[in-house]
DNA sequence: GAAACCTCGGAAACCGATTTCCGACCACCT
DNA sequence: AGGTGGTCGGAAATCGGTTTCCGAGGTTTC
């Protein structure tokens, strides 16, 4: 990230300056300015130094429109998130932001709300602005239908996929961090384990559902009861909690998300069970605010969608340099052990 | 927003459709072409019709860049967040987005991670591309230094305020939003009322703790204790509710945070105390995650963030209009009445 | 002393739009 | 038939850069 100066001066009447002034103050032509800051051509020393103090002087920034024209790049990329920016998306767009801007790149935020004809807008948008390429995110997992066919730039969907396999999309595995979750119960000692998740409908809940079984039969136990799939809230995570233990005695539960897990532990509390010596409890998301606050602290399923946004981003400047990597990338999840179970 | 189809057919070679693939196609000059996609000029309708079916053939969409440059306009706004994006910022971005996208503009997102190096680096950037505007954002609500002196495009903060009252900013009254939270408590015969809040360093800890006793000393009541300055986490609730109640007798808390209120929520009921029989709750911020999870929910102060982007973005398009609106212009909050005030 | 070579920097084309100015063409009138 | 006026559309300048090509000098070489 190169730093230099601010303009100190403003050119003539407040107009922003332009190459032909720095021309002018150096004494020489505009096509010796161009070659002397970019460091083109074969310049005296003296001249050279002569254009940069100019330019320095008058606090030349070029004109990044002038330059796209004739490269034909505008180093610019438009980052679609197809529904509402959220708590998902922040990250993703934070990671993806910083891999672009160390990348000399700028980001067009684009929100277009679920709203399909906003996204074509959007889209049509960042085509007429001749972005090198677009990002494409949202809120849920599920594949989606590509943004549009054959588009002239290069597009790689985050967090969400597309459901076209030679689409570029790069998705948390969130199969392998229910794993993680149930093998992490299973080190701790843990046999009796129960599931409590979000809608049946959300592609994230079936997914870690089936994950969450499928493991405990490889280590030759089953899940205690049925998934138990209702909304992301902690209002379902008590609800279900008494559900549960009305007919089933656990010693361990695995939440869809962190507020779930929240929900549950308040239950189980209330019902006088001791987390994590009576029942150990592992959420998803590591969303801070719920898994730091929540007593004991949670452990928890982290996707690390930072370092997913920067993939992404990274994936989106390699196939801007004609290194395309089409197909489904998968980056795993992480662990976080706290409080919730293992005592201290 | 106007929806017109994406390009069908991509022009020669993958290259981007240009005016002059247009014009051809049409049999006319360039000239024509876009005196017939603007509307300017004098042609026959027939000439018209033939240059508009070829461009939707074409799928021409016209390069904002060539554009830029004669027109010297960019239609773009840089969005700087002086602090790391967070729950603040979020739907601040979001109103400002809209706004602004109603007006054709594009927003280019700027993280500056609470580090002085990139905040100019993505300053310099932003006047590289000529943006029309800036809106600079953040989570302190302290005023803050001027991001740059005399720059030559509108600049409008939001949330955050200019030291300098001459820029314009678009503030929180959050003063007005503690007297409407002890307004609150007083209407619903409250008069024993604490407030617990975050650290005192904080700007709007201490504009919240000010305002609360200057309306109660306005009311002939006394706030009871100091206010107690601490951390905006439901830990410190949780910690400030017992210290509290070792010394004071309370029928009311107004908590400087919904994340505060909720740990306080839990202390009350872990000494039995009813919410809101004997101890009547109070949040700030009217966080969802927080406020509707907390049991029972929570009567909480919304700052309206999105309608304060929208206003941000609207006062800078004026400014870019050539309408300016120095100064600082503060915003309402807004009760948001809930059950830890009245029982149902 | 003249030819060859090298160094340096300027002139001009180019990117893709907009906009001004002007000329071609037609109809109409005297 | 020739002048006048109006309509339509093209040529070219312009925006602010980059890049290619070339020529003006000075230096070296035989």
């Amino acid at each position: 990230m190169p730093t230099r100066k601010l303009p100190e001066k403003v050119g003539n009447s407040g107009r922003p300056t332009t190459i032909s002034d720095v021309a002018q103050l150096a004494g020489v032509s505009i096509g010796t300015v161009s070659k002397a800051l970019n460091g083109r051509g074969s310049l005296r020393e003296e001249t050279r130094h002569r254009v940069l103090s100019a330019a320095e002087q008058l606090g030349f920034l070029p004109n990044k429109a002038a330059m796209t024209l004739s490269s034909g790049r505008t180093y610019t990329v438009g980052m679609i998130t197809t529904d509402t920016i959220g708590r998902f998306s922040i990250p993703l767009l934070m990671g993806a932001e910083d891999a672009l801007g160390a990348g000399e790149m700028s980001v067009f935020l684009c929100d277009a709300r679920d709203d399909p004809i906003r996204e074509q807008y959007y889209l049509r948008t960042l085509l007429g602005r001749r972005v090198d390429g677009i990002i494409v995110t949202g809120r849920r997992t599920q594949a989606r239908p590509p943004i549009a066919a054959d588009l002239p730039v290069p597009v790689v969907y985050a967090f969400i996929s597309s459901a076209d396999p030679r689409d570029c999309s790069v998705v948390v595995d969130e199969a392998g961090g229910a794993r993680l979750a149930v093998d992490h119960l299973l080190a701790v000692g843990r046999s009796r384990i129960a599931h409590i998740t979000g809608p049946e409908r959300h592609h994230s809940a079936t997914v870690r559902a089936a994950a969450t079984e499928s493991r405990l039969t490889e280590a030759g136990l089953e899940l205690v009861g049925a998934p138990l799939f209702g909304e992301w809230s902690e209002a379902w995570g008590r609800q279900a909690t008494k559900i549960l233990l009305g007919t089933h005695d656990v010693d361990a539960i695995f939440c869809g998300s962190d507020q779930i897990a929240r929900g549950v532990a308040d239950a189980l509390q209330a019902t006088g069970r001791r987390v994590p010596d009576d029942v150990a409890l592992v959420g998803f998301d590591n969303w801070d605010v719920m898994s730091l606050a929540c007593q004991p602290p949670l452990t928890s399923i982290d996707m690390e969608l930072e370092a997913l946004g920067r993939t992404a981003a990274d994936l989106l400047l390699a196939t801007i340099n004609g290194e395309p990597s089409p197909g489904r990338h998968s980056r795993p999840c992480r662990l976080v052990v706290r409080d919730s179970t293992v005592s201290r």
